[in-house]
RNA sequence: GGGGACGUGGCGCAAUUGGUUAGCGCACCGGACUGUCGAUCCGGUGGUCGCGGGUUCGAAUCCCGUCGUCCCCGCCA
């Protein structure tokens, strides 16, 4: 008989009756009646419930075990009466009586009672993290995450798609994020970088010819972390394609996230070919760029009707080049009058200098602004905003940019305090043309928008005759459910539209040539024209999973500020390290007066 | 870098808003119990209330500082 186990903890049933096994696993739960005692002995698969009788030489071992203690007991496998069945155990129908055990390993006292659905404190959670991944829910997600990234190989690899691996110690590169660095101890003074992305690698794949490239990527950033972003290293699905025009890539995309939601979760998924909604766009109704589309409300601009109305504080504010942007709700005019007022706190929290509204209640229309409107006025808003009987329009009114994403925070917040998200759906859309350039809020100079390696739409001749601010970009990301899943583009590989590009953006040749020469050299010994995305796999398998926060989907996380509170990251190391690496740590008072 | 919430036995929480010996549930220890499946019943151990300082006759509670965790803003081409 094999040493540890002749099954799984989900195996016996009732034809294993009469059957000597053996099953190794954790003590999970204990029910001491005395005279017999009950165990649950949990393993990876599943649960089995082991009886032991007083007469045997190891009960009161077993009965003084502590929880989490790993044994391993042979015995024979016997079905349950009818009034013992445990119809929520797949196990339910039998249970094995033990005649041997072995202690494995005894364990002390566990700082997360595994059995308990009390949450314990993150960060008990994070230095105990072996034991909290015992956790079923825990332990589901991580199992989750590897059958997605195995489903996620297999689809790309069947679309015709290769996987190719690219360097972790590459260089620091001049844009974006922070970058992780790592010293040189061959090369004094000079330091590798963790790649943000691999952006640039995969573009010279396309310019080495293999043509379908994806990649489960590494990512490493040295960026503050959020609820929905990890710090330090995330992964990314990078794809890139040569010869393929934005539509292709979409495709490509569309197919491999429509199967990968549909095989792991229940929820309706979006049919495709998703809905395409222009960066202004999406701005102007939704207030944001990554738009729930679950909340069945769109926001409209109605800056003209206030324009000229008796309603100063907005007519005098649209002259002066605010705007207004409208809310409209479906059937709240019952809400209590403190639902309003903590609405307009909210938005005054949010720097909105107030929140306007109007009800429609039966004939009659009320509200704080009411007065101040022609009945005119009125019947254009309610055309406006396809009003009828018990709905509401609330009213934001700022700079455009500021407005819209007061709108936008509302639109967000009225969906979960109403609870009008349908929960079992996840909507997915794509938001294209993001403009190429954008002005910098404090100097006021042209500045890359998203990513200089973009191809503009149009070309160089777009950059040549339209406004900076007027160019798009061939530029997209995928947004599911308000989450962006995922950025990407058209690359500009022709290097005089580059040039061009960064001069609009302030930047000489020179500074081109110095900063990204390894890919500026490559598009000289001919490029095929080429594009990709990168849809974020921690986010993917925390939509899928529902998980509130994406340490739920990996296995040993950071917390927060970026340590590891198992491992103890990051460390301090010997002087001797530092030395070989011609590292020298400066004083924190320096740093504080920099 | 900034804002907010929280910090009380191993874990999750409470303490009537400054007042007696800091309670409760789970875990843990001891006892009872041969059919439980979150077993039950009886009894018990365990806390310098994150840390430091201050106010007060008296501080878990108020004030100041500091540390830690989480959430958000900045940041994330």
């Amino acid at each position: 008989m094999h040493p540890y186990r002749t099954h799984k903890c989900d195996e016996l049933r009732k034809s294993d009756a009469g059957a000597t096994v053996r099953l190794s696993g954790w003590i999970f739960r204990k029910r001491d009646h005395g005279g017999i005692l009950f165990i649950d002995l949990r393993d990876h698969y599943g649960i089995t419930q082991v009886v032991v009788h007083p007469s045997r030489s190891f009960f009161e071992a077993l009965t003084h075990a502590k929880l989490e203690t790993v044994v391993t007991v042979t015995g024979v496998v016997t079905p349950r009466e009818e009034s013992t069945v445990n119809p929520d155990l797949p196990t339910g129908e039998i249970e094995m009586v033990a005649d041997e055990c072995v202690l494995e390993s005894p364990a002390e006292q566990s700082p997360i009672y595994l059995p308990g659905d009390d949450d314990c404190a993150e960060e008990v959670r994070l230095k105990y993290r072996y034991i909290d991944l015992r956790r079923e829910s825990l332990h589901n997600n991580i199992l989750l995450r590897s059958k997605i990234i195995a489903h996620l190989r297999q689809v790309m690899t069947a679309a015709g798609f290769n996987e190719y691996q690219t360097p972790i110690l590459t260089c620091s590169s001049p844009e974006g994020a922070r970058d992780y660095l790592v010293p040189s101890r061959v090369h004094h003074g000079k330091f590798y970088a963790l790649p943000q992305a691999p952006q640039l690698f995969k573009q010279l794949l396309m310019v080495a010819g293999f043509d379908r490239y994806f990649q489960i990527a590494p990512c490493f950033r040295d960026e503050d972390a959020r609820a929905d972003r990890s710090p330090g290293e995330f992964y990314q699905l990078d794809i890139e394609m040569s010869y393929a025009t934005q539509d292709e890539i979409f495709a490509v995309v569309e197919r491999v996230l429509v199967d990968t939601f549909k095989t792991f979760s229940e929820k309706t998924v979006d049919e495709t070919p998703w809905i395409r909604i222009p960066y202004q766009e999406a701005m102007l109704k939704y207030g944001t760029d990554k738009p729930d589309l679950r909340i069945p409300i769109e926001i409209f601009d109605c800056s003209a009707t206030f324009a000229n109305s008796g309603f100063n504080a907005f007519a005098g504010a649209v002259k002066a080049g605010s705007v207004v942007r409208a809310i409209p709700v479906k059937g709240i005019k019952d809400k209590p009058r403190s639902f309003f007022d903590r609405l307009v706190a909210y938005a005054q929290s949010i720097g909105s200098k107030g929140l306007a509204y109007l009800v429609w209640d039966g004939d009659e229309i009320r509200g704080p602004i009411k007065k101040f409107l022609s009945d005119d006025e009125l019947t254009a808003l309610a055309a406006a905003g396809g009003v009828t009987d018990g709905d509401v329009i609330f009213f934001v009114c700022d700079k455009p940019t500021k407005a819209a994403g007061i709108a936008g925070d509302i639109r967000s917040k009225l969906g979960r305090d109403l609870a009008i998200i349908d929960e079992k759906v996840f909507r997915f859309c794509w938001i294209v043309d993001f403009p190429m350039f954008e002005l910098d809020e404090e100097s006021g100079a042209v500045v890359f928008s998203h990513n200089p390696f973009s191809m503009p739409q149009g070309g160089m001749d777009a950059l040549l005759n339209q406004e900076p601010l007027d160019v798009l970009a061939w530029q997209y990301d995928v947004v599911c459910n308000g989450v962006e899943l995922s950025s990407g583009a058209i690359r500009n590989h022709r290097p005089e539209i580059m040039y061009k590009a960064f001069e609009i953006a302030g930047y000489g040749p020179e500074v081109v040539e110095e900063k990204f020469s390894s890919l500026l050299n490559a598009f000289k010994y001919g490029a095929p024209p080429h594009g990709g995305i990168a849809p974020g796999v921690d986010r993917m398998v925390m939509l899928i999973a529902g998980a509130e926060n994406i340490r739920e989907v990996i296995a040993f996380p950071m917390n927060q500020r970026a340590q590891d509170l198992m491992m103890d990251a990051p460390s301090e190391v010997s002087e001797r390290q530092l030395r070989e690496l011609h590292i020298k740590i400066r004083g924190k008072e320096v740093n504080q007066t920099e």
